[in-house]
DNA sequence: CGTTGACTTCAACAAAGGTTCAACCCATAG
DNA sequence: CTATGGGTTGAACCTTTGTTGAAGTCAACG
């Protein structure tokens, strides 16, 4: 329970019941994008998995983008851009939610587009 | 291959295969949105599908709300508001597109909230 | 020291959204 | 008349995105 404040860990990360609990997704959820490619954690001496805060943001993201229709593939592919230099900042963060809102922005304008060519033709 | 111009077709309607060429859609997605309820279809006296051409917005629709992630179990529904007095006439269309834009406008809100929230804290 | 709660892995299951295939029907062209 | 290019069905199969459960580890509480 006070898994978290433990010696080698007081500075380390968060658990995964605690991305679940923070972010709102199943702990089984993070550990399935976790082996997709789409989080990364440090382990402890006993092989339980440590987050870095930036998971948070990841998480959220990842939820936010499939509502809007992207495939776990795709997240992957916009979050890759992100890690090579690790330790991602600000201004990563920013390029990649560029990248994001216009790739949501192409598909409700398509989707907007059929809805006018549809009512103008009906 | 010239199937529709069929003396008992000639004003009857599109057959799985045109749709599917005219929508970019495959006649087996086709067949799949009949079969959960997302189009409909009549018959010829040889059992073949006829579509209306109002089956061609259905499915270009369908594609671009899915795109926007919207489930065909919700875009069953939101089409379901269509149905009921048949002959889908352009203010049916209207209020249906309002609604879609309405629901895919609110999952890239949310989207862009989480954006803004993870170029904020990081 | 034993129970408890959170963690681990691996395997099985599931629902959504289709695709592919075999087997069969049918109208038109040659 | 038969070969061809649609169309039909049903069953099997596939990918994606997880969930569930069994079996085991570990640290802390009492």
């Amino acid at each position: 329970m006070t898994w978290q404040t433990d010696y080698d860990m007081h500075e380390a990360g968060l658990t995964v019941g605690e991305v679940a609990g923070r972010t709102g997704v199943a702990a089984s959820a993070i550990r399935f994008y976790e082996r997709q490619g789409l989080l990364t954690s440090d382990r402890t001496s006993t092989n339980q998995r440590r987050y870095h805060a930036d998971a948070l943001c990841r998480v959220k993201m990842i939820h936010a983008c499939q509502r809007v229709g992207l495939t776990l593939a795709e997240i992957r592919d916009a979050l890759s851009h992100l890690e090579p230099g690790k330790a991602p900042g600000p201004e990563d963060w920013e390029h990649l939610a560029a990248r994001l809102r216009t790739e949501a922005s192409e598909r409700v304008d398509l989707l907007n587009q059929v809805l006018r060519d549809l009512a103008s033709s009906s």
